[in-house]
DNA sequence: AGCACA
């Protein structure tokens, strides 16, 4: 099994993202699609040359990673299928609140112990060239199947926009996961856009005290609808 | 492809 002989661990390792997405945007967008396997304690994603494309989520339980690599394996994510699987290392976040946390200069020092057995006197001036690596024009990757497109970011609204739905969702099959919570009004779908819908409730507050529990809710395994505020 | 914590 090529796949991962990578021991199970909190944390997942994620690859194949979309680069152009902003990190911001692109943590908070993760956060919302996999708290529905647990608690997430944090969401490392960097952009440097070595390290973009890539993120890590750390959850609080390893059972909770486990669903999640298996899960959502390739579900398609600002159009690109996601690849995932465990993080090799442990992630900071764990370490500290375990108190085992070892600084990174030290860290350093471990890893050279390693590499004394290969001393050399000098290295060899292999080293990265200037990078040729013109700013590609990415080119034009339209429409995807699940698009955030920074909706998370928007401010408290009383009207949440719900994104991944499969098809068939009905208004009715909405209501009754939306009006378990207090302020709820009503549910509103267009039939020319499928899966999506408005849900609004009387005010901000309660609206987003129905987002959290609901985040991630999946009507099919292939669906966790995605929630955010929508636009004023 | 690329396994970090700015």
């Amino acid at each position: 099994m090529l796949t991962a002989d990578i021991p199970p661990n909190h944390s997942i390792y994620i690859q194949n993202l979309n680069e152009r997405i902003k990190k911001e945007e692109l943590k908070r967008s993760l956060y919302c699609l996999f708290s529905q396997f647990g608690r997430i304690l944090d969401v490392v994603a960097l952009k440097t040359p070595k390290l973009r494309g890539q993120a890590w989520v750390t959850f609080s339980e390893v059972t909770a990673a486990g669903h999640a690599v298996r899960q959502m394996q390739n579900f398609p994510f600002y159009d690109k299928p996601m690849r995932l699987q465990y993080a090799k290392a442990k992630s900071d976040c764990l370490a500290k609140a375990e108190g085992t946390f070892v600084p990174k200069d030290k860290k350093r020092k471990q890893e050279e112990k390693v590499e004394r057995k290969r001393e050399e006197s000098q290295r060899p001036n292999t080293a990265n060239g200037p990078s040729a690596n013109g700013p590609s024009a990415n080119n034009g990757v339209p429409a995807p199947s699940f698009q955030p497109s920074g909706q998370e970011t928007m401010p408290p609204n009383n009207i949440l926009f719900i994104q991944n739905l499969p098809h068939e969702t009905t208004s009715m099959m909405l209501q009754l996961l939306f009006e378990q919570y207090p302020g709820f009004k009503e549910i509103r779908m267009i039939d020319a856009k499928p899966g999506i819908a408005f849900v609004e409730y009387e005010d901000d507050v309660q609206a987003s005290i129905a987002m959290q529990p609901l985040q991630g809710f999946k009507i099919t395994p292939q669906n966790p609808m995605v929630i955010s505020f929508a636009k004023k």
